[in-house]
DNA sequence: ACAGTTTCCCGTAAATGC
DNA sequence: TGCATTTACGGGAAACTG
């Protein structure tokens, strides 16, 4: 059965893809006297849009023609399910060019979802009204990040009132605030959120060196503008890397074997002092969606060799799994193959104490091939002291927002009508 | 521009997938007075149908509603340009269960495209109607290899009569006429049919050891029935071979350096006599999509050692190029790496001469990161006189079929109204 | 229960619009 | 022309349905 969630994609709720799918729930507070009467529920998109807000305008499709009356005593009250999805109005007579020449892009657009009731009862006539939290309508899942950004900007910084036009003026975030909304963005993607030296490193990108908790970060520093010197923004990198974990390494960052956030500067502090062999685990910060090992080779200089190998992406991680990247990675100097430099996860782990469980067999079917690996190689052309802390242990990461209008995402829709209907 | 071919395919046409836009044209082949009258064409889908034959029943979606009668001089001819999409009719009052318990698969099933034309002349009421050659109507690409089995096994055996009940009874085909239509794909695929000796050994597949150029061949033993021993029938096999070409072999298929089909036992004759490191590339048995490449080494005993890899399939071609796994293929024995075993294409060609322009360069940008290939390796575990006729060339193979019904597939559907209409 | 068939929808590529 | 946005549809997987 499906689990209603008012989105097309089950990580980023209030996001909806046009032709795709959602479903939501509608529910009746109060109890009402046990009277078998059709409730009928109407659901109005962009129903009191305020002209101008927004550049496209959209209509439901009922896609199962389920009647809109159903209901459901399922949690002793009152409920109503849905299964709707969008469709664009095409060349509708809106206001394409009326808001700002596009200083407002579609995934910053929002919109709403209206659900009407009325019915009448010891003659009373009551009319019932409430809607969703703003959504943001893409048509594309490669728009899915952009419209999340937006969705978490929206509700990190809304509380009571809605207000479509908020984008508009999309106001600024305290580090304080995002830095709790980015860890959970990682909670809610594995198991593991960010620890303060993670948050640290990330502060630092998009704050400078020396910030505090109380600076703010702007919308377009977070989401709009490019990171100086790359093509994609802060976000953009972030989701790139939430979707890595996601897709190809959640039993390694579940973990906590991936330090992930770390400044090439605090990685080198990190491994110089430690045994030949030592490596760390870290998302690349010029390739979107990528993971690097750095390791340390101390030789007979005063200042040991360190090096990180070509980040790994997706496409790579899809053909080879990433602990057997880390179990069979080899250097060739000279055509010669030496063994594997990789010795000790950072700390002092043994690498196959941590990575062990996680290797994939290796199929040595009895057939007549002769089986084949991939084996990452590497061909080597040559060749400061912060207190090497230990990872810090991050078990429950605290999610933040977790009564407030975040909870919401992971459950149903629920409209308090409460305010509506009169109480008797 | 759309090309217009009566497929949802471009390579499979008179197949037609729901949901996906298809397009074709019909043309009047007289040339009628001068005059700009409206000729109006409508497009029925079975429209005779007789019932029983098909179990299930589809309309037509004209879906860019582009007016049924588009008039179009620019080949001198006046034609009809349409582009449709096909949805099929849920739960019609249709026969399921009549055409003998699914004896006939939905791929089996041939459907049809009628065009009618009305008009009146001189006071003369002139009917038209044509309709395509048969049509298989799938849902979903994965049942694209078995609607085109279907489609070229009906017209390599009918010629005249449209007989959409054909495969009630699909008849036998000659290894003759068989053998060219395989050939004649893998040119509809690459630029390069199949040999002698390479139909030698599909025909061996089919037919066993000694079979003639008369031998008949089953429908089901070509499509429906698995090849003993393994999950799949000899065409979904073959198909996968010509999809493994199209998408990651295709200049090395080219080029000729692709034996591809040659049995075990041949391969070892061939191999036995040459010098150690001569290799050749063969389509897997055993494995759908896959190749493998074979090697001979001459070691102390009489009986050279021959040993193929496990095959390559898409999955692995889409981490890493195929003339890259040639070029970068080692051996590992007691944790030693030892050179790449492949030396010269078999005959005797110079592995680098064969396959050097076909190399990708290795990306060896000045970034901060160490690049890294993915080197295919093989684990060593321990360690017949067929004369090695060389590769046959066939630069240009013969087309089968070449003005007859497979002809239309790359052209558009031209329908002959001659016969209906009469000439003056 | 299960196999044949369809639906769903992501993700890439191409088309379209502005 | 270039960028933003949408459409198209292959492909894997889930859902459906007899």
């Amino acid at each position: 059965e499906k689990q209603p969630c008012m989105s097309t994609h089950p990580q980023k709720p209030l996001v909806i893809k046009t032709g795709v799918q959602f479903s939501t729930k509608v529910r009746l507070l109060v109890k009402l006297p046990a009277v078998d009467f059709n409730l009928k529920v109407k659901t109005t998109f962009d129903k009191d849009l305020s002209p101008g807000i927004a550049s496209r305008q959209f209509y439901i499709v009922t896609n199962p023609p389920k009647s809109m009356d159903t209901e459901d005593f399922t949690n002793g009250g009152l409920s109503v399910d849905f299964t709707l999805s969008l469709k664009d109005k095409k060349n509708s007579n809106s206001s394409k060019t009326h808001n700002g020449g596009s200083l407002v892009s579609v995934t910053e657009e929002l919109h709403s979802l209206t659900f009407e009731a009325h019915f009448t009862i010891h003659g009373l006539n009551i009319d019932l009204e409430t809607s969703s939290l703003p959504l943001v309508v893409i048509s594309n899942v490669g728009q899915l990040p952009a419209a999340w950004a937006s969705v978490m900007w929206y509700n990190l910084l809304n509380d009571g009132d809605k207000n479509l036009a908020f984008f508009g003026n999309p106001g600024r975030a305290t580090w304080a605030q995002l830095s709790e909304v980015l860890s959970w963005q990682f909670s809610v993607n594995s198991n593991r959120g960010l620890d303060q030296d993670q948050l640290q490193m990330l502060g630092e990108k998009l704050l400078g060196q020396h910030f505090s908790n109380s600076d703010q970060v702007y919308w377009s520093k977070f989401w709009k503008e490019n990171i100086p010197g790359k093509a994609f923004s802060f976000w953009i990198w972030l989701d790139s890397i939430l979707e890595l974990i996601r897709k190809h390494l959640l039993p390694v960052w579940n973990q906590n074997y991936i330090m992930g956030f770390v400044s090439k500067e605090t990685e080198r502090l990190l491994l110089r002092e430690k045994e030949s062999g030592t490596f760390l685990l870290r998302f690349s910060e010029s390739h979107l969606g990528g993971i690097t090992f750095t390791w340390v080779q101390h030789g007979h200089n005063a200042e040991p060799d360190i090096n990180s190998v070509e980040p790994y992406t997706k496409s790579r991680l899809t053909a080879l799994h990433f602990p057997d990247v880390i179990r069979d990675y080899k250097l060739i100097s000279d055509g010669v193959v030496t063994e594997n430099p990789l010795k000790f996860l950072y700390p002092d782990i043994p690498k196959d104490e941590a990575f062990g469980q996680l290797y994939n067999k290796l199929p040595s079917q009895a057939n007549p091939y002769i089986p084949s690996t991939l084996i990452p190689c590497s061909e080597m052309r040559n060749a400061g002291a912060k207190p090497p802390a230990p990872l810090p242990r991050c078990d429950s990461p605290e999610l933040p927002m977790t009564p407030g209008a975040f909870d919401m995402l992971n459950r149903t829709l629920c409209c308090d009508m409460d305010d509506v209907l009169p109480c008797y």
